[in-house]
DNA sequence: AAAACAACAGTGAACGTTCACATTTTGAAA
DNA sequence: TTTCAAAATGTGAACGTTCACTGTTGTTTT
């Protein structure tokens, strides 16, 4: 007598098809353990016949949580909306694998650096947490991060892992990273070994890249030279450019490592337009094992960042964070892929 | 004196401070014409330095709207949850950029077809509406279908425009891609073109581009010869064994037009294994223009979709179906993109 | 000056859950 | 039987909006 002959059942119509209560519904199809196996199961079975679906909005407005998490690209030199760091691509594939084993939904959203991204999600309870995702210059993100942290926003970064950095920050061990790509490059006999990326501290990713190299360039008795290092952000231009510059400075040098792939495929191509031969004459690593990189003539060596396992660690950080227990950073090893762009 | 002391801010907290009742406040905030100017300029500014933001769960609960929607993809051939579609990763750029022009959030998921992925977004009212993307053997997706759109589940579909499907679908004009395709082979001075790729009508999409391809040749008085079309599924490795089996049946060719720049990578390394020289023995056009596509040697020719117009296309089909008002199927047109792989 | 009408703001309820608490039922111990 | 705690269910309210009305102004019309 109650139900309402039109429109989507509600926990209602069950409970009425079921004798019992409204709450009662509720609670069987969460899975409370007050609600007796008999009842549940005639609960669950009406709801299944009725087509039944707990309406997420009721839900969430009532039990102050979304299950759902936002994630935020954000990329500073964004020169086209479908051109995203395929890296961070392939991280959204492992993030919404992560997110559904949880039972979490995902929001996305690419975001410029300006927007008051905080607001737009967990402000307004359209997510419990944030995991944010971007290169670029870190500076700029200080502020914020401090900022997030002080309003009690629950975010995870990706990124590099500093104690400085406020938040919860998961990333690759780029340190370690770096001097893999190193140890091999100098174990195929290279000694001049240039570097192309940003290495100041603006750039922590990177500059962990170039200081894990010459780590392990010092480790072999080779002193590394500054004039060998150029800047570059993480696009093919630029690596193309980075790689002319030293090029046309007339530097001698037999191997590069670019702190990303789109820097080293950039680079290839000068090198090839310059007439140097890769492996031969320069050896190349590049850094991400995106797609392309597998694709390149020649292949290109490269340090492959763990993936999976960061999207897993992200969402997991994450949502301990909102759970209220604080998870340490992490960081994540590294693993060398050797192609042909870097030995016969 | 009704304010809570803690928390976030209500529309309460704003009415009380702003000396008005809570729904002028709900009024002005969504810029409800009959609230006067002055009065929404002051709950404006007082909602602004109280840091309020409206409650998302609230306020779709009671509206019934979550100006949200889902994006779905599936691929009936996962083999790696990383290593998702190129060219659906792109879409998902300008689709993302489509919904935030629009004022939505975008949630997405990737699926299994056998999951029942209608049930979890609009029925639980997480979404609006829902688009799907996914490349695919089609016969499974058009039961689906036909059950979503009886159910009066919103939803917009990239793929084949055809008028068998049920609900709306937004595609690229594969036959007159194909023909674009196979124009430019022919202009080329090919005349034994194969085609890789599925031309059956299980796969319509790829279908269309080998329809585009004959009619190309028959209006240059070539018949296509049967012989020289080989199935393959859209990943590099199934474009390989496609190329390897032509190569292997010892048939005469003199170009490949591949169903997606996969399968042209993959047969470009079948050819190179073989010796055979790219472009000056067999030219290759692909079809997406993935980024990978730019980067190969030499650089491959191919077809691309326009995936900004998509993106935008079909959030305004599936809108205005949410709306009410039915769009019909639209249809857009392919670009040729000539790199190396296919002239001198 | 009365009537009519906008323009604006207020009132009460409703959206469909989950929560905290009260109440009933159950089965075993006394 | 009676007693009592544990298990199971019911009750009423609350989450923070938006919706449909009702009421109050102030402005125009005749």
């Amino acid at each position: 007598m109650g139900r309402k002959p039109t429109g989507r059942p509600t926990s209602f119509d069950i409970a009425y098809a079921a004798g019992v209560s409204q709450p009662t519904v509720s609670r069987a199809l969460r899975g409370d353990r007050s609600v007796s196996e008999k009842t549940r199961e005639k609960i669950q079975k009406i709801a299944r016949e009725l087509n039944y679906t707990v309406d997420k909005n009721a839900s969430s407005l009532r039990s102050q949580r979304a299950n759902t998490i936002a994630l935020l690209f954000f990329e500073d030199p964004t020169p086209d909306e479908s051109m995203i760091n395929p890296f961070f691509l392939a991280m959204l594939g492992s993030i919404t694998k992560a997110t559904a084993d949880e039972g979490l939904d995902l929001l996305i959203s690419f975001q410029r650096m300006e927007d008051d991204w905080h607001v737009q999600y967990q402000d307004s309870h359209r997510a419990d947490g944030l995991i944010l995702l971007g290169y670029g210059d870190y500076t700029k993100y200080r502020e914020r991060m401090a900022q997030l942290a002080k309003q009690g926003t629950h975010f995870a970064r990706w990124g590099s892992v500093s104690s400085d950095s406020s938040g919860v920050t998961v990333g690759t061990d780029n340190v370690g990273a770096g001097r893999l790509a190193g140890e091999h490059l100098i174990a195929q006999g290279r000694k001049r070994i240039a570097f192309l990326g940003h290495a100041d501290e603006h750039y922590p990713e990177f500059n962990g890249r170039y200081l894990g190299l010459s780590a392990a360039m010092r480790n072999a008795g080779i002193e590394p030279d500054p004039a060998l290092q150029y800047d570059a952000l993480t696009t093919e231009e630029e690596g193309r450019a980075a790689a002319q510059a030293l090029l046309d400075s007339g530097a001698d040098f037999d191997a590069i490592f670019a702190a990303s792939d789109l820097i080293a495929i950039g680079a290839m191509r000068a090198l090839a337009d310059a007439g140097r031969s890769v492996p031969r004459d320069v050896a190349v690593v590049g850094f991400d094992d995106i797609p392309a990189a597998s694709m390149t003539t020649p292949p290109l060596t490269t340090v492959m960042q763990d993936i999976r396992g960061a999207g897993q660690i992200l969402v997991e950080t994450l949502l301990a964070q909102i759970e209220g227990r604080d998870l340490p950073p992490r960081k994540l090893p590294g693993k060398l892929i050797v192609r042909g762009s870097s030995s016969a």
